[in-house]
DNA sequence: GCGTTGCTCTACCGATTGTAGAAAACTAGG
DNA sequence: CCTAGTTTTCTACAATCGGTAGAGCAACGC
């Protein structure tokens, strides 16, 4: 059955969102089930395979041998803040003019967030 | 001729910088003419016009009757200022810890960028 | 009215993503 | 070691999105 529940990169986000939730390395069941806990969906193991197998293209994904016992370890590359910061700056990059959309972040943040990034800049 | 020179999303990102940098309300062919001349492109006015309709779908573009004379208008219906803000929020919102993401981000700026930064948040 | 110009409708194509079966590879238990 | 269960890879298909545009309809000027 090919149901289309989800929208364009739902399932992939939400993935890297168990991953980032997690303490520790994943293996493809604890992903499933934590998919299946939080969604209430029925996905095939495969499913969740074929998602984490992109994410590794996509280098955002890392597979690795466990020490003992079966089942591959799952792993996020970049913490989930890396990951928007590495967004941010692509919008940046995409904007056309970097500048002005540079002011016009400035201003959209919070006085808080502004004050916190200016003593990092400093 | 199915030419596929873009990447994805590129177009309706340039068409609406044409019309974020427009001082008044665009029509098709201007909005054409701008893109001819800022990519070298060649496309067909309805392309441009397809184009126009998604971003219209989307709630970015607005079309309007002109008062007087053929061929519609088309005004982003918001400024690049509160697009770029309300994906910025988007982003940040997503994010577990916004102020760890911005500290990643502000590492992650040229160093042009920092200072221009900086100058804008001092 | 009639042609020129612009708009809508429909459509195609490539890429991405959700979804999963079939089959291979591996692990554990006997 | 052999076998049964589990996990991974390979392959595939459908839906959606975005770039691209033709065909035909609508509107405006002459």
């Amino acid at each position: 059955m090919t149901k289309r529940s989800r929208n364009q990169g739902e399932l992939e986000q939400q993935v890297l969102e168990v991953l980032w939730s997690a303490e520790a390395p994943q293996t493809s069941t604890q992903i499933l089930d934590a998919l299946t806990a939080r969604s209430h969906s029925e996905l095939a193991l495969t499913t969740v395979l074929t998602v984490l197998t992109r994410l590794a293209d996509k280098g955002l994904v890392e597979k690795s041998q466990p020490s003992s016992g079966r089942g591959l370890l799952f792993t996020a590359t970049s913490t989930r803040e890396l990951h928007t910061a590495s967004q941010l700056l692509e919008l940046l990059d995409r904007t056309g003019d970097p500048r002005l959309a540079l002011s016009h972040f400035a201003k959209g943040l919070s006085a808080d967030a502004a004050a916190e990034l200016k003593k990092l800049l400093g």
